[in-house]
DNA sequence: GTAACCAATGCACACGTGTGCATACCATGC
DNA sequence: GCATGGTATGCACACGTGTGCATTGGTTAC
């Protein structure tokens, strides 16, 4: 049998309303009462009803979190960062894995408009850019991360990582390490940082005026198997590339892993680049060369924003908010050399 | 402004009655006025509010997750298991990040009773059996994960691999290959998988009377950083071990790192087995032999449990539930040859 | 014609909490 | 004495939904 304020207050012989304001410690309650009160809310294990409570506060303390899948290591490093700061304001995350199809994503924002959450963070999802005017039909405040989105509206912002700052970086390491043949395995053009990525690695041959090679472009889907698909393609080229720039570190370790067994040395025939530094970038063999994205830090900027916007919401206090853009870091381990 | 069942009742001259009704499609309420109403809720862009709901039917279709860390690749897995579960049967998870200390875990469990979830599942915390009885006050049902307890009550039951299976498992692989120096990095000792595990391999080196070295067993604390620590340790006796088991496989790839810094060659020197088969297990170099857990499938099976709990509450029926024990399964790949 | 029944709808209460307003009590000031 | 003010409490409504029961209108059976 649950105990609601309305047992205590029979209990304690007063109203349910002064049981409601001793519990919230308001100064209306005289000090004996409020502790008498607390000490039986106490003793008769009350659990208040966040339902109830929610129910006419209009505020649920809540955030929906939207991910294409937790078992991604970048992601579920990014939704650490998003809970600890979640968690240090009282907020609680509502989790949907949406496998990247559309028809989930959709469902899950519908959910989570249905539990009236205070806002949404979503990650890494193309969907989220496209089907935005969708999304915002949930009337809360929404935060994308690494999802370009160029219509940022009253309510949706996102935190990105400089896509095309990290892909400059990668490709200007390889080229300072003397490469000139420098292939690049991408990911499907639908995700903007794909684009992004490639863009920089563009900018960085154009800047030595080395002659971008059409053939050293290899498609990939940003996971293992992709990576190793590539660098059989790479391999039957009739001048196979030094240097690689991989869309991102799994797509990499794919790469390094179908070297190895194709009898390639890394770094000694092929210099590697992955994106992201996912933890186990520095546990690969070589330790992988990579572009650090803040993960954690990613994931703390996005709630602090979320929590501005729901702040707003509220208060109506109109302050100035903008997209955030974050800058990669090149972190060079063993996966490279000179040429 | 947020369009309620009341409006849709004006707009559609009825009352917020029928309107309830026909939206959950009562056989009460005739075709055309139900088609009306749906219609119209549907134009007006209403969402139902599942706290007023849950507030009166008492069920929220939502489940607490409490974790140490989401980071974990192999928690990440498993909750990828009960994620897919629960959205198959409609119900919702909220995250909660235990970080492994006992009072956010408490504080967790206090926050999921208020917000009146219908079941919560506990992941690898040894804090979960210790403080059972603690968590046991919220009043539903209790699904641990990897998480041994004995007192299995009304309520709360358990998922587990079977440690002293899986250690036995690793253990006799090295036996098999010939090795007789056998060195097995643990984890802390609160943790019942880490007794089970040494247990397995204990029993294993009896079964072919290997006299048991204490100097072969090494304290690790189930991450890289501990795996590398034990390598230097392993590596200062005088007759150091041809094989290593290690607790997880996050302890053998920093082992296998600390080893390669030294210059020993794995296997070639130590072969080396891991426990859990992480996604990157078969992405190290060399490729990790390993005891892999059916990570998502346990994660499944615990969310079923869970599902079974919650029905027995609503519907009474006693059925027979049990702890549900599975079976790790040797991985063989390179980390390991004959000695 | 009337009784009986069924289909469709509305009324009213409940779930548990927060809060504006009224009220009651007491102390202070003149 | 009374007016004033402050303090502590209760009343009553609201949040949005589900549901038992009563009610209404229409159809069927005799």
């Amino acid at each position: 049998m649950r105990v609601s304020i309305k047992d205590i207050a029979k209990a304690a012989g007063v109203s349910h309303s002064t049981v409601s304001r001793a519990l919230s410690d308001s100064s209306l309650v005289s000090d004996v009462t409020k502790a008498r009160v607390q000490h039986l809310a106490q003793e008769m294990g009350y659990s208040p009803n966040t339902l109830a409570r929610s129910l006419v506060t209009r505020q649920t303390y809540t955030v929906g979190l939207v991910v294409t899948t937790i078992a991604d290591p970048f992601i579920a490093e990014v939704v650490q960062g998003i809970e600890a700061t979640a968690h240090d304001h009282g907020y609680t995350l509502i989790l949907c894995n949406s496998g990247a199809e559309p028809e989930r994503e959709i469902a899950a924002v519908e959910m989570l408009r249905s539990k009236r959450v205070d806002g949404v963070i979503v990650t890494s999802s193309r969907i989220g850019a496209l089907y935005l005017h969708h999304l915002e039909r949930i009337g809360v405040p929404i935060v994308l991360i690494n999802n370009h989105n160029e219509q940022s509206g009253r309510y949706t912002f996102t935190v990105t990582v400089d896509n095309c700052h990290g892909g400059h970086l990668a490709t200007k390491h390889l080229i300072e390490l003397g490469h000139r043949r420098i292939a690049h395995i991408t990911a499907p053009a639908d995700r903007s940082s794909a684009q992004d990525r490639m863009l920089g690695y563009h900018q960085a041959l154009a800047e030595v005026g080395i002659e971008p090679d059409p053939t050293l472009l290899v498609p990939g889907n940003g996971r293992a198997d992709g990576g190793e698909k590539a660098l059989v393609d790479l391999m039957a080229l009739e001048a196979p590339p030094t240097g690689v720039f991989c869309y991102n570190d799994m797509t990499a370790i794919g790469l390094i892993h179908a070297a190895r067994r194709a009898g390639l040395a890394v770094p000694g025939d092929v210099s590697v680049v992955g994106f992201d530094d996912i933890p186990f970038a520095s546990y690969c063999y070589p330790p992988l060369t990579t572009i650090a994205q803040p993960k954690v830090e990613m994931g703390q900027l996005a709630m602090e924003m979320a929590l501005s916007l729901m702040a707003m919401d509220t208060q109506d206090n109109e302050q100035e908010l903008s997209n955030v853009v974050v800058l990669g870091r090149l972190v060079v381990r063993a996966s490279t050399v000179g040429a």
